[in-house]
RNA sequence: GGCGGGGUAGCCAAGUGGUAAGGCACGGCUCUGCAAAAGCUGUAUGCGUCGGUUCAAUUCCGACCCUCGCCUCCA
């Protein structure tokens, strides 16, 4: 069966075939985070997606590229370096440390390149002057460079390539016009800043004098040069359509590095935004999350991807702490099933997977990334495992080979196993064996005294038929 | 104004021209000294509204209502 996805270019799901004559290898590039802040979990909605992406491109036996950038150069940095009095290196290097850190916490793999804008500057200043021989870009009288779109229009290529523009009708915003006043045209964009007083130490030489990159030029130069100039997919989130896609294309087919007839890439993917309890993100309304807030608040990474994971990467999502809750009981449930699975599996020789889920996993995530439809056949498989485990219709190798059927599917969803349980205080222990003698003894009244005592220090036992046992609330 | 999403049970969320996956919550049952935990199980004559096509529509077509996003900071 084939794999389909959608794609921003033909807006429409389309069988996805790798470039690589052999079928095998794919360039994958994302748009990463630019290190200002801490990203938020809106960010993390896109990077989740493209990690799943990825997993699954690796599910599906491609060998994958992913490359991420990482954005360390940009206005709002440079303002916050200013505003804080180090060097441009020391301040995104906290930053950078954090997202990477959170990224692991979401369980997401690392990609094989996170390239820094700073690190390729003679790439892009060769992509820019390859842009201006061609006539394409023009030094403006403030020095800056820009991208002519009418020039790229002219030669017969597309701009508007992602979406439906009327260029003539644009919406002339309040913003551009207290930035970049010196562009021929409005719709121009920069491809090299020239370098002004704020810029502080931030700057570089270039042909065209001091200065800094643009912020669409960076992808260009990075994802041609790791990825060649031509490449399967580029991923980042749905804002990203327009204009830093649009531009990146344009860029990027402008220098004409592609082979005849070759795209830039072949295939773009976009994750939709999401709300938080029902609205946009804000700070006012007190439902702007990083992922130390939801930490803070007891949640686990996993718990977090999973919720992020529920639902289809091209629609709006509602993330709620109700919906996290849900996520913990969902996972639970899958720990549960799986820790029986393991208990009788032990000793057991590791088998070749069994069973259907992994087809039926497929199924829904050829279809798009049909997220929910893949979680839907692993319940369905949860439900039908415990059946038979309560039925007694395991036997050890079988139980393993359901574990290595798990197995599969997890190295796509990514939410493993849940993390050991804390050991209890040797205080609570005593009182937890104090209450298992008194329960022996049948004297009730004493043991749930116990158990009361317990729960208000923060732990419950639970009597499995395996014998009770102490959990930390 | 232009362009593009979306409206499916209390909540989240799949899906299909032939009668609605899954998760959470809730109810029932099993287990238990009782709970808890866990397991099993039940719950939408209905898929925004009104028309149309069809043997059959939630699924196709048309109109309308509501809602969200993007239109050069933005995942």
């Amino acid at each position: 069966m084939a794999l389909n996805f959608f794609n921003t270019l033909t807006r429409s799901v389309e069988e996805f075939a790798p470039l690589d004559p052999a079928g095998k290898k794919v360039g994958m590039y994302c748009c990463g985070p630019t290190i200002h802040d801490s990203a938020h979990i809106g960010n993390f909605r896109t990077f989740v997606f493209a990690d799943l992406v990825r997993r699954y491109l690796e599910f599906r036996g491609y060998t994958v590229r992913h490359v991420m950038n990482i954005t360390d150069v940009e206005d709002k940095i440079i303002a916050r370096v200013r505003a804080a009095g180090v060097s441009l290196k020391e301040y995104t290097g906290k930053y950078e440390a954090a997202f990477f850190a959170d990224l692991q916490a979401l369980g997401c793999q690392p990609p094989h390149d996170s390239p820094h804008a700073t690190e390729f500057i003679p790439e892009i200043i060769a992509l820019i002057s390859a842009l201006v021989v061609k006539g394409l870009a023009y030094q403006a009288p403030d020095g800056s460079v820009y991208f002519s779109i009418e020039k790229y229009r002219g030669c017969g290529c597309v701009y508007g390539q992602l979406l439906k523009l009327n260029l003539d009708e644009l919406r002339v915003g309040e913003r551009v016009r207290s930035d970049e006043y010196a562009k021929e045209s409005v719709s121009d964009f920069a491809l090299w800043k020239a370098r002004v007083p704020e810029d502080g130490a931030v700057f570089w030489p270039s042909p065209w004098g001091e200065g800094r990159p643009g912020w669409h030029i960076e992808c260009s130069a990075m994802s041609m040069k790791l990825l060649g100039p031509s490449f399967d997919l580029h991923l980042g989130g749905e804002d990203l359509v327009f204009p830093h896609h649009e531009d990146e294309i344009a860029q990027s087919e402008g220098a004409g590095w592609q082979a005849p007839g070759g795209r830039f890439v072949k295939h773009w993917m976009h994750g939709a935004h999401l709300l938080v309890e029902g609205k946009k993100m804000s700070k006012t309304l007190g439902n702007f999350f990083v992922l130390k807030d939801l930490t803070g608040q007891g949640f686990t990474g996993r718990e977090i991807r999973y919720l992020l994971l529920s639902a289809h990467y091209r629609e709006t999502f509602n993330f709620t702490l109700d919906g996290l809750r849900g996520a913990r009981t969902a996972l639970a449930r899958i720990d549960e099933c799986l820790a029986k699975l393991r208990e009788l599996a032990a000793g057991a020789t590791a088998a070749a997977a069994a069973g259907d889920l992994p087809a039926a996993f497929q199924a829904a995530l050829d279809e798009d990334l049909n997220v929910a439809g893949a979680w839907g056949a692993v319940f369905e498989w949860v439900r039908e495992t415990n059946r038979r485990l309560a039925e007694q219709r395991f036997t050890p190798a079988e139980a393993a080979a359901a574990l290595a059927a798990w197995q599969v599917v997890d190295a796509v969803l990514g939410v493993g196993a849940a993390p050991a349980g804390e050991e209890a205080p040797a205080e609570i222990v005593a009182l937890f064996e104090q209450r298992q003698a008194a329960r022996k003894a049948r004297d009730f009244a004493a043991a749930d005294a116990v158990r009361n005592e317990l729960k208000a220090r923060g732990w419950v036992i639970e009597d499995t038929p395996k014998g009770a046992r102490l959990k930390k609330v």
